[in-house]
RNA sequence: GGGCGACUAGCUCAGUUGGUUCAGAGCACUUGGUUUACACCCAAGGGGUCAGGGGUUCGAAUCCCUUGUCGCCCA
């Protein structure tokens, strides 16, 4: 068959795709195969593909062809998640583009904005997941925010709130004043910031005295209700039971006392501001302090701030500090740095804040999901283990979730007030069945839908994908449909630790109080991809390259096996360009492997060579044992050695040795025996590599028949394994050092290959003549013979204790020989004496496994047997 | 401040329950090659006080202690 020249990667990797989705190779339905099941990490709709997305989704889809291949029932469910906060920015971002101010705007007009641009972005992200090769079953793609999701969403949340396990409650919680929203603890990242320390003066009650507090936050003084100090404190004993005045409020305010206070810190005196902070709520808790809020949604200060209100509470730093400057209260500043927490999302800082919230109980939620990964008989594995420390400490410390948000783009909270109370709400999944249950509860028959209010804030998206594994197969509304039953639990799932908390440990939970059963059995957790100067890759850095040049670059199966390479599980990826540059020229290797054989001319009527015959019982051998250790790599989640293993069978023994070995002279036929069984093993390297090089590998299989869309490789069937002929392996490393000898011997002394030598050998090894063959026609030898003495005027080696000459024409440079015999003997006598040493060391005897001995003894003998050899061959120059 | 993890060749990493001369791989590097599949190639080669120190052991990269550096998580 005509092939082209060059693989053209973009063309190729196009078709095939279109090939797989036209024939429905990645759509599964339930059979009576075994399923091999994976939800896919859903990606936000706001994504666009980066390098975190593809390590991740190019280890889901080689786990998902492998099974494909074994002849499970496989199926990778994908979709997107709704990401409420991330989203709502973007389209408030957008709206304020176009002039539009989302507080204008009614619930339902915000949402329809919001649908709009998820139907317009939304689906970017998977459709670069196809340029990747993903055999996603794209029939069962799932937004968190689809009817039927959402559906289970607010049945889970009226059956948590029936079982007593959601609350409402006024707790300090992380503001982001920019989103306007509360956020969950793990969306707050704590960075440090260079801010000053302020010292100020408050003035004491009915005197003159004065006293001295440090601040990083001079504008929240407006929220003083008291100041604290340590009772052990000697310095401020006058200060017990007296009254302090705020600065410019002039608000008289407690000085109360309290061992919290760290006495090495600032001056020992504290301001405390119960409404900003959390560590001074418990203080006012403890000493029920008045509770000043100072700030409006947007952390503008509100009517406590006098004079600075509407302004932001950045700005009122400033002004503030001169304006206690100008007064002598502010008497010095000093730089100092903190850890302060800012928004994931939107950046700004978080403002501690004491609001209304809807919370989740999880302590005893937790248990049966502490029990299934660390218990006795856990039943769900993380890969690498170590992270089972991180779940463990997460998990036991677990808090109640918080899981309001102030947003409008998620599920709204099914709550529904009649009344203005606190208590005045009935929970239920619709507004009719709210309706009855408000009549039941206030026993007023006269109350309708439009007398109910519903909760404003919606649900934590985490509320949507908790749940993911389960109600991408419709598992929470009809709990015993087929599908569910099918596929679940899955099998795989691939992510990133940074969600272990967010989503794993979540999904666990959700999957035990759901379906009382585990939602995945191994849990593979990737590292993070990182730059060669170990910065994480992120947008705002711009050290991230984009992903889909990177495709049109390298090709898409180039990029995977790059990402691969170098990433064991749960290490982070030092991503480097060049990775995908070996990855495209394994490629190229392969592609010009096949266009060898090619160019072959067989022929029926030729006998096949001994040592095309020999080398290609070896190959066999060789492979199954790759195939052995591929398959071991695989049940340990180490991709990156598997793939190497595969890079190292096709590129050294199959393209370096095989194909050399059997290759027929220039413009000679090669006999149909050797074409057919090296294509054979070319089939089955296509095989095993499908999965981390699907295009190439397709391509390639198609080449080499004709096939039915039935015999395409994506669903062929993975090698058999057959049993292994060790000693032939062991033979063949033992021929190929012998080649490398002579290869070696004729680069010193600059033989060209194409002159044919002779060639000498004393085999004091008894080494079987099997690959005799293989080593003539590599060693471009005209024979090989058999001697007992060292043959005078050659050059020589040895293998072990075997000893190799080639005979030169003119002189051998003695001394040069001599030089070198004497380096191998000193060494090996070297080596000979620390095995001898070992041996005579009694308790080593005695407490050596016996295996352990044998080996030394072994080691011994080799040693002894080569020293002799040397001994023979310097007494012979000499 | 508390916890977890790491530190092995120039780089990225293997090294399983301690046991093949103080160790492997891939890449990079050096040298030599227009051998008609491939220079995105072939062949040969150099390179490591296994972070430092101490201990246990016949034997330590591997186990224990300690110091240092870095990373992550939680306050």
């Amino acid at each position: 068959m005509q092939i082209p020249n060059k693989y053209e990667a973009q063309q190729v990797e196009n078709k095939w795709y279109d090939y797989w989705m036209k024939h429905n190779y990645f759509h599964s339905t339930p059979d009576e195969r075994e399923p091999y099941t994976i939800v896919i990490p859903p990606p936000n709709v706001t994504g666009v593909l980066h390098m975190g997305h593809m390590l991740n989704n190019t280890i889901q889809d080689v786990l998902i062809r492998r099974a494909r291949l074994l002849g499970k029932n496989a199926c990778w469910v994908p979709g997107t998640d709704h990401a409420s906060i991330a989203t709502e920015a973007k389209v408030v971002a957008r709206l304020k583009e176009q002039g539009i101010d989302k507080n204008d705007l009614s619930r339902d007009e915000f949402l329809k904005h919001a649908w709009d641009w998820t139907h317009e972005y939304g689906g970017v992200i998977l459709e670069q997941l196809k340029k990747l090769g993903c055999s996603c079953d794209w029939d069962r793609t799932k937004f968190t925010m689809d009817d039927d999701m959402s559906e289970a969403v607010i049945k889970v949340f009226v059956d948590l709130y029936n079982k007593g396990l959601i609350y409402r409650g006024f707790r300090m919680v992380n503001w982001d004043p920019e989103a306007k929203t509360t956020l969950s603890d793990e969306e707050v990242i704590h960075v440090e910031k260079q801010g000053l320390l302020y010292y100020l003066n408050y003035k004491i009650e009915d005197g003159e005295d004065t006293l001295t507090i440090a601040t990083t936050r001079p504008e929240t003084i407006f929220g003083d209700t008291a100041i604290c100090i340590n009772p052990n404190d000697e310095r401020f004993t006058h200060l017990k039971g007296k009254k302090a005045i705020v600065p410019i409020c002039g608000r008289v305010i407690p000085i109360i006392e309290d061992e919290y206070v760290d006495l090495e810190f600032g001056t020992g005196c504290l301001k405390v501001t119960p409404a900003h902070d959390e560590n001074d709520k418990v203080l006012g808790d403890k000493h029920n302090l008045e509770v000043i809020d100072i700030f409006n949604d947007d952390a503008s200060l509100n009517a406590y701030g006098l004079h600075y209100e509407g302004q932001d509470r950045f700005e009122v730093r400033k002004a503030i500090s001169k304006e206690l400057e100008a007064a002598g209260i502010l008497i010095k500043t000093e730089t100092h740095t903190n850890k302060v927490g800012t928004s994931e999302r939107t950046k700004a800082v978080i403002e501690p804040k004491l609001s209304d919230q809807w919370f989740l109980k999880m302590e005893d939620l937790a248990k049966p999901a502490i029990e299934a990964v660390l218990g006795e008989d856990a039943e769900i594995n993380l890969f690498p283990k170590k992270f089972e420390n991180t779940y463990r400490h997460w998990m036991e410390n677990v808090r109640d979730w918080n899981i309001s948000r102030q947003l409008l783009w998620g599920q709204q909270i099914p709550a529904f007030y009649y009344g203005e109370g606190k208590d005045d709400f009935v929970v239920a999944e619709t507004i009719e069945k709210a309706v009855e249950l408000a009549k039941a509860k206030t026993k007023n028959q006269e109350l309708t839908a439009n007398s109910l209010k519903q909760e404003t804030d919606a649900l934590d998206t985490w509320f949507s994908s908790w749940l993911w594994p389960m109600s991408v197969f419709d598992g929470i509304r009809n709990p015993e449909n087929e599908e569910i039953n099918y596929y679940y639990p899955t099998n795989d799932l691939v992510t990133g630790p940074d969600i272990l908390f967010f989503w794993v440990a979540r999904m666990i939970v959700a999957g035990y109080e759901y379906k009382d059963a585990r939602p995945f059995e191994n849990v593979y957790l990737t590292g993070l991809v990182r730059d060669k100067q170990r910065r994480k890759m992120s947008k705002s850095l711009g050290n991230s390259p984009d992903a889909l040049k990177l495709i049109e670059q390298y090709s898409a199966d180039g990029v995977r096996v790059g990402l691969l390479l170098s990433s064991a599980a749960g290490n982070d990826l030092m991503f480097d360009e060049a990775l995908c540059q070996q990855g495209k020229g394994f490629g190229n290797k392969i592609w010009n492997a096949f266009n060898l054989t090619n160019l072959w001319e067989i022929s029926e009527s030729i006998e096949q060579p001994e040592s095309s015959r020999i080398a290609l019982q070896w190959y066999e051998s060789k492979f199954q044992q790759t195939l052995l250790d591929i398959e071991d790599h695989f049940s340990k989640y180490r991709l990156s050695d598997a793939l190497m293993a595969i890079y190292k069978l096709i590129y050294d023994d199959f393209c370096g040795w095989l194909l050399e070995i059997v290759k027929p002279a220039y413009q000679q036929p090669i006999d149909a025996q050797t074409y057919n069984k090296v294509m054979k093993c070319f089939e089955d390297n296509l095989k095993i590599l499908h999965p981390f090089m699907p295009f190439l590998t397709e391509d390639i299989w198609q080449y080499i028949n004709e096939r039915s869309p039935e015999e395409a490789l994506i669903i062929s069937k993975w090698p058999e394994a057959k049993p292994i002929n060790k000693e032939l392996i062991t033979q063949f490393d033992f021929a190929s050092e012998v080649i490398s000898g002579i290869r070696t011997i004729r680069k010193e002394k600059n033989i060209a290959f194409k002159d044919a030598i002779s060639f000498s050998v004393i085999n004091n090894e008894s080494v079987s003549k099997e690959f005799d063959a293989v080593i003539a026609k590599l060693g471009n030898l005209e024979v090989i013979n058999y001697v007992n003495e060292t043959v005078d005027g050659a050059l020589t080696f040895r293998v072990k204790s075997n000893e190799y000459f080639i005979p030169m024409e003119g002189s051998i440079d003695v001394e040069a020989e001599i030089t070198k015999l004497t380096e191998e003997l000193k060494y090996t006598e070297g080596f000979l004496k620390s095995v001898q040493k070992k041996l005579s060391n009694e308790r080593f005897v005695a407490g050596a496994p016996e295996k352990v001995i044998a080996l030394e003894r072994n080691k011994e003998a080799d040693a002894l047997a080569k020293i002799e050899t040397l001994k023979a061959s310097l007494s012979s120059l000499n």
